[in-house]
DNA sequence: AGGTGCATGTAACAGGTTACATGATTAA
DNA sequence: TTAATCATGTAACCTGTTACATGCACCT
């Protein structure tokens, strides 16, 4: 069997929670796992055929009105697959790239005081981040899935403890310095 | 002034802290900023090229014995790109992905033990990159510069308390279903 | 003589985003 | 009537990794 692409990993997993068109994925990819896993139309379409093609989806045509509309459900294999996926435990992808760490780290070639500065904007930005999240607190914990509850809460211990890390240290900084 | 390119940040970055050579730039990457921001040779190479066109930095080739070599410095254009880079505080880039979140969110899909196995892998990778991070901690607080310590200890915040918040979880979970 | 490190580079590939085009349905 | 939402799709672009090729220098 050949190995699932990235987005073919989340298109299986969104098709075995209830989802069944591209466009009710990506809808509720931006309101779940867009914090730690982003999609785009211009792969969940195509993937969605290339899925197809490999026998791991199905596709049947059922327009709502004059609208087209394409419903897609999980094979067999591509529920075996998804399995496979999620029961497999080796090195997890894990990838953060953060702007605001490389600014710090180079930080020294510019005004300190814009040390405060980053940490403030970075704070406020993972601040809003959390209220984000918190507001999927409620229909996740009363969800029918637990999965998502859970993830949900490493995503806010992560998020958490910068904004906490922040604003120890932009006080810190203030301290130490006096500048604003 | 056209706007610098992701790479092209890092590149002026590293220069900023007195490495020189594509080589160079890269090894140092490898055991510093690897960890929220990492390059390849593959766009280094090009992106030295690219900048120079632009006046950012300037080449000269300084062959060690026979060996070819091509040392870089800023210009004053490129120091200035930098600080304006440095000194910018609009929404910074901040993305994660994560592959564990993912396998939690949909885990209904599979059988309920392979969450804590999940988080156990996760865990464990996690304890291996704080080590990682935690041997850079007594370089850094010795360095000349402040930065890499102060972008340090925010990774070190980040990483640390999701080994906690997995410790917990699985506690939980094993007390929950009494499995493994 | 051979392995490791220094040093430069590129071609092929992978994965993903953005912007655009299209058009029906529904609620205000 | 018009704006928002449902719905599908693609082409151009951007960014980045991997694998490979090359060759000198230095240590054992």
């Amino acid at each position: 069997m050949k190995e699932l692409t990235p987005t073919g990993r989340v298109i299986l997993g969104m098709l075995s929670m209830g989802r069944n068109t591209g466009y009710d994925i990506k809808q509720f990819v931006d309101k779940s796992t867009r914090h730690f896993w982003a999609a785009s139309y211009g792969q969940i379409y195509p993937e969605l055929r290339r899925l197809e093609e490999q026998g791991l989806v199905q596709s049947r045509s059922e327009p709502s009105g004059g609208r087209a509309r394409t419903v897609f459900e999980l094979t067999d294999l591509g529920r075996e697959a998804l399995r496979e996926w999620l029961e497999t435990t080796g090195d997890p992808l894990w990838e953060l790239r953060c702007e605001t760490m490389l600014k710090l780290f180079f930080s020294d070639a510019a005004d300190p005081r814009y040390r405060i500065e980053q940490l403030r904007t970075f704070r406020e930005q993972q601040e809003r981040k959390l209220e984000q999240l918190r507001e999927l607190e409620e229909p996740a914990r009363t969800g029918s899935h637990n999965g998502p509850y859970l993830s949900l809460q490493l995503g806010l211990a992560l998020v958490g403890s910068m904004v906490d890390w922040c604003r120890e240290m932009e006080h810190q900084l203030v301290e130490n310095d006096g500048s604003v």
